[in-house]
RNA sequence: GGGCGGUUAGCUCAGUUGGUUAGAGCGCCUCGUUUACACCGAGGAGGCCACAGGUUCGAAUCCUGUAUCGCCCACCA
């Protein structure tokens, strides 16, 4: 006689049925019964190993859970590869954060002190992190469990490097960039994001023009007047004639330049240029062969070129400035409804001062010297191919969109935080950059740091102080976690396990992490990284809101796991919902999904009080129950249908609707219909034995569908009746085969 | 400026290639505590599927347009 409590209790159940699962050792592939050869993997995205865990990471935990442990039940040799990421600039700025509470900064300590005590705070929160992940129940393989910064993938990465180098695709380049004077680092284009702003626009009388400009602050440095070729207003004048003009500081000798790109309708039709500190510009000078100079240094004060107010920040010498070119009576007039976008950095929100600063640059449009076509386009036609889907088809265009003005990618940060560049460069030529005359020009490429003396003039080396963008190492994550695993521990993982064939994660990531992985892989291996990219969207709060610190609705997964249980939550967050879409989460929500644990609990405590009252036990997995009644012959119908469509619906990644087939069956079909007729059939002694059956088939296959989307109850209540023998033979449901 | 998407029950959302009376969760109303479950059961109310036109034997589903909300990318000195 088991005896079950009256209602589920899943704070008794969820920590031992974890352990049971990794005792078994079946989150490892190798250990997994029978003789499987068919591989099925997927790599985890590796969690930021700087914050607690936020509903995000229930969500894609609870999706790649449910897809390996399905494909695990099909008889696939299934792997889910585990990882935590060091994540670059986001930790560095988290922990920047920290020392900025405690009264401190990075740039009052010595890089070794600030890397050790920035990789302390990562370990432990890496610990949280796992931790974190075996709550949410995550099925992968601790035996493979790595590090972004763990010296094996650091090799392969510095290998990528090597390769890219050798082959013309990475190179260093004095091109302007994006630059945060808080972080004191460049910034790809997309870590930077557009803020509207509503601020003076200024006419100033500049030689016979007028121009315009938000930024009198960046014109000390104005040489040349642009205007457009067919500009009737100015067609006396000819492409290099030069004038003289009265400036901020004095007279001016400037150069007259004309250039399509110039838009007459726009301010007073004509422009002097700052190309040190803007984009537009900076192409316009390199077109031109214009001189550029330096106006702002990196921490936002003005150079001496700005004469009297050099050393002032930008923001204090703006309205001094204004002030001066008025007295001077060359304030033509001002717009003081000027709205447009500046460009600020995506975590502090500091306005972007583009700079020339030389960087590391990925080549994204130059074909590869090996004849095949650059990264950009490999990957783009494998978008378009389909070799790589995109789950749902909409992100595909949207990746297609953004491939068609790609630019060549910055992959060098200033920061500390990070996988060192393995360059050094000749001493003497290293301090003569910023001039541009280097004596012995080439970097030394040194991945494994073993060059001591400069192969042009024997003179000392120095180190690139910098580290890679994130993106450039955990763009190579599929290839090299399985790479680094081989190194490691000797396995076959990358002829066994690549490509994978699926790739879980959020749509906001599509282009920093998906679009290099994909460029990468087939960079360096010659082979696409993942079949599918499915992509899941954000978990918002009940009013669709984005959970932010801020707004104080940021929900804790493990908190509500403690309230309601882990398969509540990851029920709530499958259930209605479609990929590629945000999702509104609500307590109730959860709460109503609990429920339904508890309504299968007490099922199966039916079943079994039914099993041990009648007292010819019986056995229940392998016995195929007969259609006899009406209710048997609907029940058995509807439990077939419902195995067809569920599978059907998990093959299709329509993972929603599977949940809530398997929710209708058990629930209004199984309960509600055939548990009530049973209770007549099961006093008739002819039909009692046969309606055991079909109870017991019946419930172990909702345990069966059920189990990858709620793996804790459905583990216990099967191993449960594993005890009452109404299973013949009791492995764990989490290796069981997958109801045909 | 370029691109993508949403608009379905009071709320939040499903609806797979066009096919019978459009579904779920939560909420609401009525009744019910008979040994699986009150974290429950029985029953019920509630939707011109944004709008207009078109294709079709048949449209929430396909096409065109309109309105409205949202997202992504780029960005004018």
């Amino acid at each position: 006689m088991t005896e079950l409590t009256t209602s589920y209790d899943h704070t008794k159940v969820e920590e031992k049925i974890y352990k049971t699962w990794e005792d078994s050792g079946f989150f490892n592939p190798d250990n997994l019964p029978g003789d499987r050869k068919q591989p099925y993997t997927i790599i985890m995205p590796p969690p930021n190993a700087n914050a607690p865990m936020h509903l995000g990471h229930a969500l894609f935990v609870t999706i790649e859970d449910i897809l390996i442990r399905y494909k695990r039940m099909r008889g696939y040799k299934a792997l889910w590869q585990p990882g935590t990421d060091h994540a670059g600039f986001e930790t560095q700025v988290v922990f920047e954060k920290k020392l900025e509470k405690e009264g401190r900064s990075r740039f009052k300590m010595q890089r070794e002190e600030f890397y050790k005590e920035i990789w302390d705070f990562v370990q432990s929160n890496k610990h949280i992190t796992e931790n974190g992940l075996r709550r949410l129940g995550a099925s992968c393989d601790w035996d493979r469990n790595i590090f972004t910064l763990d010296p094996e993938i650091i090799k392969i990465v510095y290998a990528t490097f090597k390769k890219m180098h050798d082959d013309g695709l990475m190179y260093r380049g004095d091109r302007i960039g994006n630059w945060c004077f808080k972080h004191q680092t460049a910034l790809s284009d997309l870590e930077t994001k557009y803020e509207e702003r509503t601020e003076p626009f200024y006419y100033f009388k500049y030689g016979p023009f007028t121009i315009g400009t938000s930024r009198p602050e960046t014109k000390f440095g104005d040489k040349y007047v642009v205007m457009h070729p067919d500009d009737k207003r100015y067609a006396q004048y000819k492409n290099g004639d030069t004038f003289e003009a009265e400036w901020i500081n004095g007279p001016v000798k400037a150069t007259i330049i004309k250039d399509s790109v110039v838009d007459m309708e726009f301010g007073s039709g004509v422009m002097t240029i700052t190309p040190w500190h803007d984009q537009i510009d900076f192409d316009l000078a390199q077109k031109h062969k214009l001189d550029k100079e330096q106006i702002i240094d990196k921490f936002g004060k003005l150079l001496p070129i700005a004469g009297e107010f050099a050393g002032m920040k930008t923001a204090i010498a703006r309205p001094l400035i204004v002030e001066k070119l008025k007295s001077k009576g060359l304030l033509v007039k001002v717009d003081e409804n000027y709205k447009h976008n500046v460009n600020v950095c995506y975590k502090c929100g500091t306005i972007i001062e583009p700079q020339i600063i030389p960087q590391w640059f990925v080549a994204m449009t130059k074909p590869l010297p090996d004849g095949r076509p650059s990264l950009r386009d490999m990957a783009a036609s494998a978008i378009k191919n389909k070799e790589v889907e995109i789950v749902t088809e909409k992100f595909e265009k949207i990746f297609m969109h953004w491939m068609e003005s790609l630019r060549d990618w910055p992959v060098s940060r200033q920061i500390w935080w990070g996988i060192p560049i393995p360059v050094k460069y000749c001493k003497t030529a290293y301090q003569q950059t910023a001039n541009s005359k280097q004596q012995c020009k080439e970097p030394v490429v040194d991945i494994e740091n073993n060059i001591d003396k400069c192969p042009g003039c024997q003179g000392e080396l120095v180190n690139d102080p910098d580290t890679f963008d994130t993106w450039f190492s955990s763009g190579q994550w599929p290839f090299a976690t399985l790479m680094a695993n081989d190194i490691k521990r000797g396995t076959k993982d990358f002829e066994n396990f690549f490509p994978t064939q699926l790739m879980e994660t959020g749509w906001d990531i599509l282009f920093f992490w998906v679009a290099r992985m994909v460029m990468m892989s087939y960079y360096r291996t010659g082979k696409k990284p993942f079949e599918k990219v499915y992509l899941h969207g954000l978990v918002r709060d009940k009013d669709r809101q984005k959970m932010s610190k801020s707004k104080g609705n940021v929900v804790d997964p493990l908190a509500v796991i403690d309230t309601y249980g882990c398969d509540a939550l990851r029920f709530a967050l499958i259930f209605s919902t479609s990929a590629g879409n945000d999702i509104p989460l609500a307590e109730d929500k959860i709460k109503g999904m609990k429920h339904f644990a508890n309504k299968l609990w007490n099922i199966a405590r039916f079943v079994l009080a039914a099993a041990d009252t009648h007292a010819d036990r019986l056995r229940g997995s392998d016995a195929e129950p007969k259609p006899i009644t009406l209710a048997d012959k609907e029940i058995l119908a509807k439990l077939k249908g419902t195995i067809k469509s569920v599978t059907g619906h998990m093959e299709a990644f329509r993972l929603h609707e599977a949940a809530q087939d398997i929710y209708q069956f058990t629930w209004y079909e199984f309960a509600d219909v055939y548990v009530e007729a049973s209770k007549k059939q099961l006093t008739d002694d002819k039909l009692k034995h046969n309606t055991l059956i079909t109870l017991s088939y019946s419930l172990i296959t909702i345990l069966k569908l059920l189990h990858p989307f709620m793996p804790f109850i459905t583990e216990e209540l099967w191993g449960i009746l594993g005890q009452t023998e109404l299973l013949a033979k009791h492995d764990l449901l989490m290796v069981s085969e997958w109801p045909e």
